[in-house]
DNA sequence: AGGGGTTGTTAGTGGTTAGTAACTACTTCC
DNA sequence: GGAAGTAGTTACTAACCACTAACAACCCCT
């Protein structure tokens, strides 16, 4: 096996890895074993661990973003905010992704870590906010019901069976950011 | 220093260590040098790290429901919103209760962990719920702003001069919630 | 004065972990 | 056939860390 799919098999192995217990919890260790390959190779292809988890994260925030451009295609306004919402919405099929993101958040107590979140999350912002060209209160709610689906996703609100649980899986209609649009508008 | 007294003592300090670092990352070593006293006393007074993070955990969690309680006292409805709204909002004052959440649903790869925090969501969710006595709709954005503020806290918002962070900061008027309200009554 | 309870310490243990150094096996190209 | 590069290993270290057991100092009560 090449190198670079090497490196390609541990980044998909290590997202799993840093979804459950983060970067301080995971352990190279377990993720070699995983791999099938020895720890000590693990490092020679990345490094330090911290530099595996920013490639593990990069990645998640990458394709997120250029998933929900590529979802809200030629579509304007309320029509991408609702296709992109669908998108995002069902992330939580896989729930790695949101995992590794909110792991990402929890991990900006390093400031490197802090850096490259910050980053992505400028990328994140400005992909919806000049595909959808609404203003800043109705790209903040959008965020705002993503980061609540991160918290869904470590919560794994789809195995409860309670009234919060079936509160956060409501749905947004797209109509409510109609409204942020025209009230907000200067 | 009495037996309770020093427990509370190390309940504040270890909020500080653990939001900063999260369960895993976090060091009861650390802890300790910080409080003057010996590690091995922490784990008389705590018995596992995991316990003494659940106590934290769920301290945080109890302030500030207690706290938007507290705030939102005889209002309704869409007052009770925005006072509670504004409490939660001022928490990023003081952003180791709102990283404490975090770390918490960053933890929630621990079944143990998961189930506190799935209980004190249940407890948040209720109190907004009964106090505002708004739909569920209303409630979900609520909460998901509120999440989007975690995360506010993680990325220190307060230090970036950027677009997105002044999105971030743009304050929600309550007005919002009136429409969600009219709309999605059934 | 002395016994019991409470607050604390010292000293250690077993296990884990990130990271390193040195070596090996295989392929490819001249 | 050998030189050079590439994929990978073994074996190790130094540090850290959660947790334990045994002991000590102090205070209050009778």
């Amino acid at each position: 096996m090449s190198a670079q799919q090497r490196r390609e098999q541990l980044l998909e192995l290590a997202a799993d890895e840093f979804a459950a217990a983060g970067l301080h919890g995971a352990s190279t260790e377990a993720l070699a074993r995983r791999a099938g390959i020895s720890q000590a190779y693990v490092f020679r292809l990345f490094g330090t661990k911290k530099a595996l988890f920013l490639q593990v994260v990069q990645r998640a925030f990458t394709r997120l973003i250029e998933g929900m451009d590529r979802a809200a295609g030629h579509t304007s306004g309320a029509d991408s905010i609702a296709v992109m919402g669908g998108y995002y919405d069902r992330a939580l099929g896989d729930r790695t992704e949101l995992l590794v993101q909110l792991q990402a958040f929890a991990a900006c107590g390093d400031p490197e870590v802090r850096d490259v979140v910050r980053e992505h999350m400028a990328r994140m912002w400005a992909a919806t906010a000049d595909h959808t060209g609404m203003p800043p209160v109705a790209v903040k709610s959008f965020v705002a019901y993503g980061m609540l689906l991160n918290v869904a996703a470590a919560l794994d609100v789809d195995d409860v069976d309670a009234e919060w649980a079936r509160g956060i899986r409501t749905r947004i209609h797209a109509g409510l950011f109609d409204h942020l649009t025209e009230e907000n508008n200067q």
